[in-house]
DNA sequence: CACGTTGTTCTTCC
DNA sequence: TGGAAGAACAACGT
C-alpha cells in the first residue's frame, strides 16, 4: 500500500534511472487510469521529452517534463510501483501505463488493483491547492503538528491519515507511529497533551524515515515494530501480550492494549 | 467467497 | 452549523 516511504523509494528510483532519458513511445494499456488527461494529449506532451526532476508530496509522485515543464503526476492507489526494465519479460505483471526510451529501456506504472491514476499538471503547488492536499508529514515540526491538530474533535488515527491535514500517511504508517508513541488509535485528538503530541510527531519522523531505511519493505523493518505482526495472531513485539484490531472510521487499526494508553 | 486495501463522494449524526 | 464518521464504490488476489 503505498504510503510515504513507498513513493519516497519510487522517487529515488526514478531520480536514479528516470531522468534524462528521451521518450519515444506512450503506451497507454488502461485508459481508466488517465483522469482529465486524454492519451493523444499525453502522448503528445511525452514523446520527444525526458523527465528532467522528480518529486514527492505526500503519497503522490511528480515528473518534470522538461521542454514543456508540465508534470506528470503518479498517484498509486492502494497497490503498485514504478519499474524501469530493459528486457520485455521483466515487464512487471500490471503494467497500465508503460513509456519506452530511445535507448531501448522502459518504465512502467505498475497498478495491480487499478485503483491508482495517472494525470498531467501545470506545476505542483497549483496540483496540491487544487486538491486540498497539506504538507507533507516530513516537512513539519511538532509545533506544526500541535497547529495542524488544534480544534479537532475526531480520534488521533484518522486525524493523522487525513491527506487534507497531513500528506503521505496511510492505515499501516498510522498504526506504527502510535504504537511507537504509546498512543492507542481511538485516542481524542482533544483529550491529548502536549507531551503526547510532541511524542507522535516525534515518532512520525522515525518511523517513516526508518521505513524509508528498509525500502518500506515491510518484512525488512525492525522486530519491534508492529507493522510486520499485522493481520497475524503474533504477540505484541514489545510486552508479548495479545494484539487487538478495531475499525477506527472504516479502517482495520491494530495496536496493543497493554503499551497503547 | 468475503475480506482488505485507497481516495472520493454521499449520507448521517452529534 | 459543520466537522467527523460511516457506507458505498471501484478492482482483484487470496
Amino acid at each position: 500500500m503505498p504510503e510515504l516511504p513507498d513513493v519516497e523509494v519510487f522517487r529515488r528510483r526514478v531520480g536514479a534511472q528516470g531522468l534524462g532519458r528521451r521518450i519515444e513511445a506512450v503506451d497507454v494499456r488502461d485508459h481508466k487510469r488517465l483522469h482529465h488527461v486524454s492519451a493523444a494529449r499525453l502522448e503528445r506532451e511525452l514523446r520527444g521529452h525526458a523527465f528532467d526532476a522528480v518529486r514527492r508530496h505526500g503519497k503522490v509522485l511528480f515528473l518534470r517534463i522538461g521542454g514543456n515543464s508540465h508534470q506528470l503526476v503518479l498517484h498509486f492507489g492502494m497497490t503498485g510501483a514504478v519499474a524501469f526494465y530493459d528486457d520485455p519479460d521483466n515487464e512487471p505483471a500490471h503494467a497500465r501505463f508503460v513509456l519506452g526510451f530511445d535507448d531501448g529501456g522502459r518504465f512502467a506504472f505498475d497498478n495491480q488493483r487499478r485503483f491508482g491514476w495517472i494525470e498531467l499538471a501545470d506545476d505542483i503547488e497549483g496540483y496540491l491547492a487544487a486538491k486540498g492536499i497539506g504538507p507533507d508529514a516530513l516537512a513539519f515540526d511538532a509545533d506544526d503538528l500541535q497547529a495542524l491538530l488544534a480544534g479537532r474533535r475526531g480520534m488521533i488515527k484518522p486525524a493523522l491519515m487525513d491527506q487534507e491535514t497531513i500528506a503521505g500517511i496511510g492505515n499501516v504508517y498510522s498504526d506504527e507511529i502510535l504504537f511507537q508513541a504509546g498512543v492507542r488509535p481511538d485516542r481524542r485528538v482533544a483529550d491529548l497533551t502536549t507531551q503526547e503530541i510532541g511524542t507522535i510527531h516525534c515518532q512520525l519522523q522515525r518511523v517513516l524515515e526508518t521505513a524509508i531505511e528498509h525500502d518500506a519493505a515491510p518484512a525488512h523493518m525492525p522486530r519491534t515494530w508492529i507493522t510486520p505482526h499485522r493481520g497475524g495472531d503474533d504477540p505484541c513485539p514489545r510486552c508479548g501480550g495479545k494484539l487487538k484490531t478495531r475499525r477506527v472510521s472504516g479502517r482495520s487499526a491494530w495496536f496493543c492494549p497493554q503499551c497503547q494508553q
